[in-house]
DNA sequence: CTGAAAGCGCTTACAG
DNA sequence: CTGAAAGCGCTTACAG
């Protein structure tokens, strides 16, 4: 059997309350007394137990990471694929290894009852990190006017409660297509997740833009004859917004097909969400760059903050700016 | 204050074991009784607390997952932005998902003693998953030795003991070395990670083949200048072996510059961790298909028997094959 | 600065 | 099939 605390203690001959004092460099100590229990602990090679600690204090020191919620199978298999779970996964990995906590995973397929339930109530995590952004349901009302120690990525549409982190997502694309018209870009594709009315009420100069709109972000089976499509029209476009990074190579590979040119006779701008990722493509991408690292540091940083009590405010949210990249795929023309 | 068992027992106007028994379904309890103990933890909104479950029991019902084990900081962030990172956790979710596990993730910073004394010790996790290749050392082999609950990936060179899934690196490079040959391709430029007199050791056909040796897998700054002066020789190679998959987009880009065809005037194969990677590229990629998903699956399965006492055999390796995905970007000569 | 002792919320051999 | 009670290894108010 292990040792315990009762060991050391007889070995030092003082009480565990000494001895837990000594490994919680807790209240004081008197010099001597902490050198016994510390040699008798070495002596008995002795590791206090964790799940022993978790009990007596009801804090597990982990925090879960639950990477998706509420999204199709789909959509969570392109989650952990994807750079911004990567990202985030370092960042939140970044600051836990200097605080002593942990990360539970957080089983994919959970939804957020169950999350609740099983882990927080459970008290198997002190706190949880949502990486994407939530739906507006019932039970996230509740986690959140229950003020439960959950920070989310992202906005929560007409409830901007809680805790959360946000890039300004409408910003950024905004930010884009003013970036491209000021480089007199007028005829712009677009390629991805927000809605085409969202996006004209972004933007200022409607009137003078062509805007040629496609949602096909998850699913771009149909690319090669979108893009040939788009591009045998008489009319084509300047510059292509695709907004999903991996999906820019099989672009440029059909673009060489036809004989057209990045950026001679289209420009492009993408997203990463580590910066950088733009430099590995022929030639070097424009792109936003989306501090989703960063992001992960944040909330990692809120959250523990917000368990062991340093903040208390609970209704917050944390921006953080996206910024254009520039390299060689976007010209004035 | 949350309810406990004692709130349900008293409520049900049973014993606390009882109450246990039915959350643990274990034991007989009689329909009636358990009807009743059902109902009381419904009324009281009651979940147990898994602090305490595990406490009384000294098990955690978690698994550490540690992604890289005395490498360098630099290899550490490889590992983790690598498909061979992002596959192998997906493989191990899959499999705790449905057995009742958590994954920890192990603090990338630790070495394996930190993790043995931290977390196997102190009972923070129940076993442990090593993603990579672990060094000898003494350490090390305290711990197989011990027969400590412990998988890992890869091989342990001279000291092939304790539970680990490999793919059998050194057979899949023979196998790529051999499909060229086949493909009458005598002059073969590699790229990759294993050591030049291994790969000599590997190749039955040394004499016939002339091996020009790059390792610069994570290194690849020179990249530029390696490949324009590899194919600016009047012997150029026929075929490049490149095992870092995610290097291949610049390779390609460069020989386009160099009107160098691929496939016409070099083949090309790499090695994907994920299936289908090679599809991303143009042309298609013949590639070794290394199943590292399947080996995360694997070494989860084991790990979980292991722990339960499903197995008490403790020095195994099990192996899984790679095999050659026949694509676009090799020509037979 | 230190100790005695209760308490954290479960599980489980044991007895019936 | 069910219950009484000990026990898991710590922490922490309280008293001194």
């Amino acid at each position: 059997m292990a040792n315990t605390i009762y060991d050391v203690a007889n070995l030092a001959g003082v009480s565990t309350a000494t001895v837990s004092r000594v490994i919680n460099k807790i209240g004081n100590v008197s010099p001597k007394t902490e050198t016994k229990v510390k040699s008798a602990m070495e002596k008995l090679n002795f590791t206090p137990n964790s799940l022993a600690q978790s009990f007596a204090t009801m804090k597990s020191k982990t925090i879960g990471f639950n990477i998706s919620l509420t999204v199709s199978d789909e959509m969570r298999d392109y989650y952990i694929d994807s750079d911004y779970f990567t990202e985030l996964f370092k960042g939140i990995n970044r600051i836990t290894q200097n605080t002593g906590y942990s990360i539970l995973i957080i089983n994919i397929k959970e939804n957020l009852e169950n999350i609740r339930s099983d882990f927080i109530d459970k008290k198997k995590i002190d706190g949880l990190i949502i990486g994407n952004q939530p739906e507006d349901t019932k039970i996230f009302r509740n986690i959140i006017n229950a003020k439960l120690p959950v920070v989310y990525i992202g906005q929560l549409k007409k409830y901007n409660k809680g805790l959360h982190v946000y890039a300004q997502y409408s910003q950024y694309v905004k930010n884009v297509i003013e970036y491209l018209y000021n480089k007199n870009h007028r005829h712009i594709a677009y390629f991805g997740a927000k809605k085409e009315d969202e996006i004209k009420k972004l933007i200022k100069h409607n009137d003078d833009i062509t805007l040629e709109y496609y949602n096909l972000l998850f699913n771009n089976k149909h690319l090669r004859e979108t893009i040939l499509e788009l591009f045998n029209k008489k009319e084509r476009p300047t510059a292509l917004f695709y907004e999903e990074l991996s999906g820019i190579q099989p672009v440029i590979s059909i673009l060489n097909e036809l004989n057209i040119r990045v950026p001679e006779d289209i420009s492009i701008v993408s997203v990463e969400h580590k910066k950088g990722l733009g430099n590995n493509f022929y030639p070097p991408i424009t792109n936003v760059y989306v501090p989703v690292y960063e992001m992960g540091k944040r909330a990692t940083k809120i959250l523990i903050d917000y368990i062991e009590g340093n903040i208390t405010e609970y209704n917050h949210q944390f921006d953080l700016e996206s910024i254009i990249i520039e390299r060689n795929s976007v010209i004035q023309i």
